[in-house]
DNA sequence: CTGAAAGCGCTAACAT
DNA sequence: ATGTTAGCGCTTTCAG
């Protein structure tokens, strides 16, 4: 079954085209494009239409996708760019939601890395011009005003999952925090929790996002906000054990925290533990976010979390719509939802 | 900016083709490709190819990518096939060292979940029968003997990042976890860790190549392999608590263990928390496998960790091999490295 | 209902 | 040193 051995180059054994099928059943190549494609509006007679469709099969033709795009002038594929400080879990979850939108359109996912030259040079935008992809999802990724003008001015059809654009003119698939955050903030208030505070890691975007969340939910609930209670971190990398101390120091237990980042929580977790805090009777942690580890820590992690799938199956269909020229809605927005585990639940059954 | 003949085309504005560039210079196109693609043991006069270059630039031509993958009959792009329940960070991490290595070629990656249909039928395979990809890298993913036969048989080339192939043909990204292991027992030992047990969640495939590591490093370290403290978990998922009773009562404290999953490990330390017994102080624990927690659990997570960035470097330089004909190297093989973290330290700083 | 034919943009023999 | 030309496999007018 082999091939030849000798051959320099390992070639493609030769593939069977359009043009087989149709000497093979005895009519045109056309015929069978129409055939194969269901082209609308194209009348095939029965007989004709189950031959093709039967050599087709016992030739064992595939449609040769390159050429279809050379004549289509497309490329049936889109780019996904995440750049590279993202949470994979995030991303490979919201690859899934692409992944099956695009595949229900029989396109393909090429992936892009952020290694941002310029504005015009980035690895995406050569991608499209070179056509090898037709659109572009950024996904996490940060992305300079610059370049957002750029596609837009030519027609580059992109759409941003999860970012802070301003640009009016970009279609963004956005997210609502609003319920889930007050589900949350409901939640503690529930079980007693007096004091609910915020932790920051201060990151610009985070914070400015989510922080008003967070102040909304707890004015909603009837409670206030107060300023010893919210705590941002310049510098997170390092000297947090200090940090901690001077916030436990002024919340004093018992006490809720919500996290604006999932890293935090854990970091918050082992002080706890290191300082013998119970959790979550003295400290209840809520972090703002997804990860895979949620489930894993101990206490395992209460979440306010994102609708990644969704995320990611809504970003790629409103990308072929642009690409497509409907333009149904410039914005989707997507609701969070809150995920209580033990960090936060007082009177938790025993589970691993 | 464009668009000589006034030719509007909704989808995409009309790019600039390799004639137009030649028009503009006053030579043929085989000229222009010649320049632009720099084929060897074609001479240019000097100031041809250097009006070439200019004029490519001038009118931002951008090569079409499908044009030259019909006529090449490549499509200039690889797949990279995953399971989904891969964990997310060892993907992203290999597909890290696949792009790096993949542009250098320029080829692109064109992502494929493995939603197997059966032997014959998966995405990968329909993507390459259909020219989408030219050779398929799969990165922990299973991998049916069928499907193994079929590629062979078929002469698909394909290279397989870390699983359990047996079969000689196939070229395999190899890891070798034998000093990591033994730096691992040693770390135990010098510590004064008499016992040191193996955890597995008894996944045959782990099992069987973990396991024999484990036994090796321990008898290279001149120690004895106690049947008491290897424990095979047979059903993971559910009432672990029990297993773990267990397992602490015929261990006794103080202890090793070395687990085959970083989530049994993470699971564990849960365990330990919850029954107050002392990390690493009574059970020192390192687990098989890297994450992005092991740095965030408290304790962080001793790992024995896959050189996982190499891995997708040299798998893909190893399919490229392949699609070219050279077989330079059937099997490469990767050191694994230890990684000791605050779970197997017992003199430990304080640090977050 | 179906066929003939014209390309999509590129590369590589083969000419000159 | 450069030009001519023939496709790669497909879709899609336009003709019958």
């Amino acid at each position: 079954m082999l091939a030849k051995k000798g051959v320099r180059r390992v070639k493609r054994s030769k593939n069977v085209s359009s043009r087989d099928v149709a000497r093979e059943v005895g009519v045109s190549q056309a015929t069978v494009s129409y055939v194969l494609n269901n082209v609308p509006g194209i009348k095939i007679k029965p007989e004709t239409r189950q031959a093709v469709l039967e050599a087709a099969k016992r030739l064992n033709y595939h449609p040769n996708l390159i050429a279809k795009s050379m004549r289509l002038q497309k490329s049936m594929s889109i780019g996904v760019v995440s750049d590279k400080n993202v949470s994979s879990y995030w991303f490979m979850k919201v690859l899934e939601g692409i992944k099956d939108a695009v595949s229900n359109k029989n396109y393909s996912i090429t992936l892009c890395f952020n290694k941002t030259l310029d504005d015009r040079n980035a690895e995406h935008l050569n991608y499209y011009r070179s056509n090898r992809i037709d659109g572009i999802i950024f996904a996490f990724s940060s992305l300079s005003d610059g370049q957002i003008a750029y596609m837009l001015d030519n027609n580059i059809p992109f759409v941003v999952i999860h970012s802070n654009v301003k640009n009016e003119m970009v279609r963004v698939v956005k997210t609502d925090m609003t319920n889930a955050m007050l589900q949350a903030v409901m939640h503690l208030k529930e079980q007693g929790f007096e004091k609910i505070a915020y932790l920051s890691t201060g990151s610009g975007d985070k914070w400015d996002r989510r922080y008003p969340e967070y102040v909304k939910a707890i004015e909603g609930c009837g409670m206030k906000v107060h300023d010893d209670l919210v705590v941002r971190f310049d510098a997170f990398e390092e000297g947090t054990e200090g940090i901690f101390d001077g916030f436990m120091a002024k919340a004093q237990v018992p006490c809720a925290v919500i996290s604006d980042s999932n890293n935090l929580a854990f970091s918050l977790l082992k002080y706890a533990a290191r300082k013998g805090i119970k959790v979550p009777e003295q400290l209840a942690v809520i972090a703002i976010g997804s990860s895979r580890f949620a489930d894993l820590s101990y206490p395992s992690l209460s979440t306010v979390q994102a609708p990644l799938y969704e995320m990611g199956y809504k970003g790629a269909e409103m990308l072929f719509d642009i690409m497509d020229g409907n333009i149904i809605n410039d914005v989707v927005t997507l609701e969070w939802s809150f995920a209580p585990r033990d960090s936060s639940k007082l009177n938790r059954n025993a589970q691993l």
